[in-house]
DNA sequence: TAGGCCATCTGGTCCT
DNA sequence: AGGACCAGATGGCCTA
């Protein structure tokens, strides 16, 4: 747990004002405060919680770094593309889902880019905002 | 040490 | 009135 800040419900900026009008006034504000502090560290936390649950099925780079929560929608966005683009062009080429399905997903499996694992962050970067045209051409002859 | 990322607090706005 | 959501501010931690 990180360290709180100083809160004015803490130190009382507002408070010396409030305190003077009416000290029930000033107790109910700070209790509504801490509450509605609550609430916001949950609610922050379930987000948290929903982006490692989209970290877990979206493709990483390297086994030990953690995308960010940028980099993390940025490549969900990419994904999704590039998944919705296998449907298309199974449509496209008339292949048999299935068969399609196989050939596609075999491309998208961590050994396939093994290779992009292991780039810097440029490269890394570079590669993620050029994710939109996934080039699944090299890893197979259909399209 | 600077910069990136993150958690937390806070006040504003909208909705029930 | 009170809860949910949001964005800005702030400060801590980590890494190059």
């Amino acid at each position: 747990m990180k360290s709180r800040r100083p809160s004015c419900t803490d130190s009382g900026s507002e408070s010396s004002e409030l305190d003077s009008k009416s000290p029930e006034k000033f107790e109910t504000v700070t209790r509504r405060r801490i509450a509605a502090n609550a609430r916001e560290r949950k609610r922050m936390q379930g987000l948290n919680t929903a982006f490692d649950r989209l970290r877990k099925v979206v493709p990483q780079w390297g086994q030990d770094k953690k995308l960010s929560k940028y980099e993390t929608l940025q490549m969900a966005l990419s994904y999704i593309v590039a998944l919705s683009r296998i449907l298309t062009d199974a449509k496209k080429h008339n292949v048999p889902h299935r068969q399609w399905l196989e050939l596609q997903f075999d491309c998208v499996q961590p050994e396939n880019y093994s290779c992009l694992m292991r780039c810097d962050s440029a490269t890394a970067q570079e590669y993620i905002h050029s994710l939109p045209s996934y080039q699944f051409d090299g890893c197979h002859g259909l399209a």
